[in-house]
DNA sequence: GCTGTATGTTGACGGTGTATACATTAATTT
DNA sequence: AAATTAATGTATACACCGTCAACATACAGC
């Protein structure tokens, strides 16, 4: 009555899963704790697993972050390109697109705060998470490409020096995003602002001169 | 011979100046080595002095770092104002403020981060922290009330459901100047852009539509 | 069934934040 | 001026961290 007695009760010396449960446990904590309290030994822990485990499936620790982060971009490529989806015109899908991008940084402020942070240093050392920005960046620019005008693969550029809308829009986006997470902006400052950050992102997404030639 | 002959120069039991000797070495070591790489130990050896010695000058790591970030403020709203001061036009006053905001950003870039990053917990707590980004934001909240109309303490609203063109203006240029400094920005991803990130500012902060109704 | 390889554990090392107790100097009171 | 107190710096200690080396277990292909 010890090591494998009745079945695999016991729980076996194989985990079988441990990478994307080691990144769930990461995440999990990221979640519940921010950057600043995720330790590696805490996410083993949070697997259920000996502290230096994690080495069998990650190169360190920034190498987890990576793949966190990575799914973090996955994430919220799914999400605009769904944003998007929901409409036909150009203007409208750049607008749901800029919400979703919202949306997601106020209900995963750590992972996007580690998205763009520094606690992974070189973050095209990591194949997966550099893929995985591209295609969001891809799914952001081909909409916006689409709302500009003809090139689907990039920013579209200009003719006559005006700068590029989207990537205009993008700017705001990241600025209101990061701003509000940050907790930086005090309703106040705008006079008959609500406190829903949303709702926020929606009036001026709304306003926000998205089509000025 | 030992402990006190030839005058001082065996250097002195006090230190005499330690709170902002370890707030220069902490803003040394920030630049060089980034956020992630600062320890409390690493700015006391700096300073020439033992590990604990820090904590008679700051509760903890996180006050060490609010009170950098609160000279980062300083120096940020100093700098805002200096630029805003060389023009006259409100709209150029405006966009002054964002390259000088992205100058900034661009060459403090550990600092800003940390301003806005959440190395330091509740920034509210520290009241030098929170009167010196009220500053820098009153600095750039009265320039864009100047150029939105009358108010000069805080964002102009509206009359028609028209944003506040000011508030959208910090957002965008916040977000240009984190996705900078973040290295998200490829500038092939612009036709014709430069990689000189201070001309791509002022291309888009010249362009930027400031003055729509 | 044996052997190699992937996966997990134990133990150790140096580094970190910080609490406690102590040493030295400056300031204040008498 | 002397004595007491407060301010400032140090020594030591603890728990935690990232990571390395050595070892244990289990699975896979011959």
């Amino acid at each position: 009555m010890s090591t494998s007695n009745r079945k695999k009760i016991e729980k076996p010396y194989h985990h079988g899963n441990l990478r994307i449960a080691l990144l769930d446990a990461a995440a999990d904590i990221l979640a519940r704790e921010g950057v600043t309290k995720l330790s590696l030994r805490g996410v083993a822990r949070g697997a259920g697993v000996s502290q230096t485990a994690p080495y069998r499936h990650f190169k360190d620790k920034a190498a987890l972050l990576a793949a966190v982060a990575a799914r973090g971009f996955q994430g919220l490529a799914n999400a605009m390109r769904e944003g998007a989806a929901k409409h036909e015109e150009p203007r409208d899908r750049l607008a749901e697109i800029g919400r979703t991008y919202i949306r997601f940084a106020l209900e995963h402020d750590a992972v996007f705060r580690l998205m763009f942070g520094p606690e992974i240093p070189d973050k095209s050392a990591d194949a997966e998470l550099r893929a995985a920005a591209d295609d969001a960046f891809a799914a952001l620019a081909s909409t916006a490409a689409g709302f500009n005008g003809e090139d689907t693969t990039k920013f579209q550029g200009e003719s006559d020096g005006a700068p590029d809308q989207a990537f205009t829009a993008w700017c705001f986006v990241h600025g209101l995003a990061t701003l509000l997470i940050d907790q930086q902006i005090k309703p106040e400052l705008i006079s008959g602002a609500t406190a829903n950050p949303i709702e926020l992102s929606q009036r001026f997404g709304r306003f926000f001169d998205f089509s000025r030639p």
